[in-house]
DNA sequence: GACGCGTGGAA
DNA sequence: TTTCCAAGCGT
């Protein structure tokens, strides 16, 4: 009886999954031979299981900000702030956020520029904009009210499998499981799964074993715990199995093999770009552009910068930089005269890109700018810059 | 399904 | 210094 409600569900599965392609699992087994031999739990230690967990989570669970309540507003601002991005991080976001927007009415009502001023440092700034067309959705579509299932949250901007899993769970009691990387690295190791969880297919498998021990009751509170959880005794670099409550649940610590889960494929190293980066002042200020409102830093002000590696070889710097101001009259009418600014060349890293910035400095007539959204700035703190540009702000003492 | 999208902290 | 990670989503 134990693990035959287990059994079912995977058949379920599997029987699914096959009849639209077979499935491989590492490209040797059969994903039904390999997800079947994962889950052997009985129905008895399934309950062990959870209640292991959720003691735990009682006793020792992080007293967070936004665990004050279950105010659907407040859980979905946490989680977008929390998309990759660590809890540290985001606490002190979180309050000058609820703060300065408290309800979903106040968010979906405020000028997009100040909401990405409010996530200036955070990154990935699409999510702020994201954040706030769901607000706009939730009082166009739903006056207001919430959906209260995984499926009609999903629909929300900015809302994936897993927001809308946590969501629903910790503000609506819905039985839906919370895959974030927490997930997948505590469930990796306690039933050592070795699918790759850098590959989308994986999550349908940890879908189904986390739905099978997902408790009816308290399923908020259960995937909360699973990440206090991956965030602590079963966290990726400095894991303590041992005092887990968990351990013994753990098949990864009863085989010594911990650090071997979770697998997941490494991403490619970032591509270096070198760039003018231009410094022009004018009694006006300096002058800043703004970003294009799609892709790296979308919207976002920063000086403008000119690509070195699209401008014609020359081995000369001071023909280069000609080139690159030539380049800059054309696109902008602006006629100036630029020189190596003599400071320490500035880097910042992406996630997939390397930016090394050489500073050249320029004074200019504070000229009205007449191309593409371009302003003299004095006040720094009137826009939203990213990190590189207050990089560049530091490197020319700016400030 | 692979790739683009930020940042700061830790080892 | 380098590398990897941290409560993913949209295209």
């Amino acid at each position: 009886m134990a693990a035959l409600v287990i059994r079912k569900r995977l058949e379920n599965f599997l029987t699914a999954h096959h009849q639209r392609r077979p499935l491989m699992y590492n490209g040797k087994h059969d994903i039904r031979e390999k997800v079947a031999d994962m889950i052997t739990w009985s129905q008895a230690k399934i309950k062990a299981f959870q209640k292991a967990l959720l003691d735990w989570y009682d006793q020792e669970g992080r007293d967070l900000p936004w665990r004050q309540d279950h105010d659907p507003y407040h859980v979905m601002v946490s989680e977008l702030m929390l998309q990759q991005t660590q809890v540290q991080t985001v606490i002190p976001y979180y309050q000058r956020f609820i703060g300065q927007f408290p309800t979903v009415q106040a968010l979906a009502e405020a000028d997009e520029a100040d909401v990405l001023k409010a996530w200036e440092g955070l990154g990935y700034y699409s999510r702020a904009k994201n954040l706030q067309g769901a607000a706009k959705q939730l009082m166009a579509d739903y006056n207001g009210e919430w959906p209260h299932t995984a499926k009609e949250l999903q629909e929300l901007r900015g809302i994936g499998p897993y927001t809308a899993g946590a969501i629903a769970s910790i503000a609506f009691n819905q039985v839906e499981p919370a895959i974030d990387g927490n997930a997948f690295r505590v469930f990796a190791r306690l039933f050592k799964i070795d699918a790759d969880i850098a590959k989308p297919q994986s999550r349908e498998i940890f879908d189904e074993v986390i739905r099978a021990v997902l408790p009816q009751d308290r399923p908020g509170d259960f995937n909360q715990a699973v990440m206090d959880l991956g965030s602590t005794y079963m966290s990726a670099k400095d894991p303590d199995p041992a005092h887990s409550p968990v351990a013994q649940f753990d098949q990864s610590y009863l085989d010594d093999e911990v650090l071997a889960y979770p697998v997941k494929s490494k991403k490619a190293k970032p591509v270096v770009k070198r760039y003018f980066a231009l410094a022009i002042h004018s009694e006006a200020g300096w002058l800043l552009e703004q970003r294009p409102s799609a892709g790296l830093l979308a919207d976002l002000w920063m000086m403008p910068l000119i690509n070195r590696d699209e401008l014609a070889e020359t081995t000369l710097m001071t023909d280069e930089i000609q080139l690159a101001a030539d380049q800059f009259a054309a696109s902008t009418g602006l006629n100036v005269a630029f020189a190596d600014a003599g400071v320490k060349m500035v880097k910042h890293t992406f996630t997939h890109q390397q930016w090394q910035l050489t500073i050249l400095a320029a004074d200019s007539e504070p000229v009205a700018l007449n191309y593409l959204p371009a302003q003299w700035v004095n006040d720094f703190d009137r826009v939203a810059l990213p990190t590189v540009q207050k990089k560049l702000n530091a490197a020319l003492g700016i400030q």
